[in-house]
DNA sequence: TATTTAATTAGTTATTTGTATAATTAAACA
DNA sequence: TGTTTAATTATACAAATAACTAATTAAATA
């Protein structure tokens, strides 16, 4: 639901959650080790990244381990595009043989 | 900026605003006749949304007119893509001339 | 010029939010 | 089994936010 991903996008440390775990997964300590803040803290703006559905998580022995959703993004830039105009580049993409290159 | 684009996305009143708005200019009166909400209550949801670039705004006698930006949305979408990784879908698209369908 | 209309600015208040510390859960291991 | 480590849940509090009413600004017009 957008109000959700709104609300966990409108924060700049979540927003750096994202961009972290853009270039891997990563565990909720490693990711805090990253901030000057506390660990519980950073298990918060975990859970509202979770509640909006932009992460999801998964236990591995003592670990939680946190991967990035890039499916929720492009549902977030769907949302987007409803904003658009109606435009050549938009319109489904019309996909040329490679042969013909 | 980003942060003031999620600031004014992150409120289910602005993000109604914007879709009056995608629909065609409006006066503050107009869109505030649209809400169970006092005027200047809109008024400053209006600013938001003026802060984070999302509409612009012309005063036209008494009237303010409003209008949806659709190139700040343009770049909101951008700072998504950042998150895709590479794909054919978002390489640059290769125009054929009509000539060839 | 006095009044009406459109909109914003000022000031207030209840609610939400981000952060911290303390307490708890759960897994690993000596 | 007792202790350490990783993470979350519980609780509290200051700061930010969304809403309101009252006051102000500015344009139109009788």
């Amino acid at each position: 639901m957008m109000k959700s991903v709104f609300k966990a996008l409108n924060d700049s440390s979540r927003r750096e959650i994202l961009e972290i775990l853009r270039l891997g997964d990563a565990t909720a300590g490693e990711i805090s080790d990253r901030f000057n803040m506390s660990k519980p803290s950073i298990s918060h703006h975990l859970d509202l990244l979770r509640q909006a559905d932009l992460v999801s998580s998964k236990k591995k022995g003592q670990f939680v381990v946190y991967s990035i959703n890039l499916l929720a993004l492009d549902e977030t830039i769907s949302w987007f595009q409803m904003f658009k105009p109606e435009s050549i580049a938009e319109k489904p993409r019309i996909r040329i043989p490679l042969s013909q290159y």
